[in-house]
DNA sequence: GGACGGTATGATCGGGTATG
DNA sequence: CATACCCGATCATACCGTCC
């Protein structure tokens, strides 16, 4: 499935990808992972496993919160079955999102600060804007700029210049939009596509 | 000068599988 | 058989460039 929603790089990286793993020869691999990728609400965090390799059968239950892994099988032999071990690992599954704290927000996401955050402020950018004089003269403009997501992949921006307001002034403004933009930010990040929990409000 | 678009990069989550 | 690790998918940031 292809969401219209998909970042262009994103949906090149694909690309590239699947390239890849044909040219590797990893495509049934692929296939097996697009087959088994379930996104109904009742399946989710619920993984199939058959491996005749390792002679797995059964239902594994895994979540993922804030990077703590919480996971647990559930062998089809043990519990008397294909159908008796998936009704195990959904009761387990259930009583294990009762216990765990809620995903990441969008708002929490997007707030988050970056390994590559050079403004010390998630979301809010210094950048010159460079301009060629006819003389041949380099001559730069500095902004501050605030970007939030809109949704549909797409950013709102607004920039403020350092020339003309000063520096405090385009830089707080800059923190003040984007905090105002985030305000209208909920749902989860992620999780809200893979059916988890459904947010009360 | 400001709005808008492009894309490289980062973070999180979940599925497949190697390992003990 | 249980679990840790690896990697793909997804969503968002962090700039940077171009157009009006």
């Amino acid at each position: 499935m292809v969401d219209s929603s998909w970042g262009r790089s994103n949906l090149a990286n694909q690309v590239i990808n699947q390239i890849a793993r044909a040219i590797s020869g990893d495509e049934s691999a692929m296939q097996t992972r697009r087959k088994n990728n379930n996104t109904s609400k009742t399946m989710y965090g619920i993984s199939r496993m058959d491996s005749e390799r390792f002679y797995t059968h059964g239902w594994r239950v895994k979540l993922v919160r804030r990077g703590v892994v919480y996971v647990k099988n559930f062998p089809d032999k043990r519990w008397g079955g294909n159908r008796k071990a998936l009704v195990q690992a959904k009761a387990y599954r259930d009583a294990l999102l009762s216990e765990l704290p809620e995903p990441l927000t969008r708002r929490e996401f997007c707030t988050a600060l970056r390994s590559n955050n050079r403004s010390g402020i998630s979301g809010v950018y210094r950048y010159a804007k460079k301009y060629t004089l006819t003389n041949g003269k380099v001559i730069e403009s500095w902004y501050w700029e605030a970007t939030w997501p809109i949704g549909n992949g797409q950013q709102g921006h607004q920039s403020f210049s350092v020339n003309e307001l000063g520096e405090r002034k385009a830089k707080a403004l800059a923190i003040a939009a984007r905090e105002e933009a985030l305000d209208d930010l909920d749902g989860y990040y992620w999780a809200s596509q893979r059916g988890a929990p459904s947010q009360s409000g």
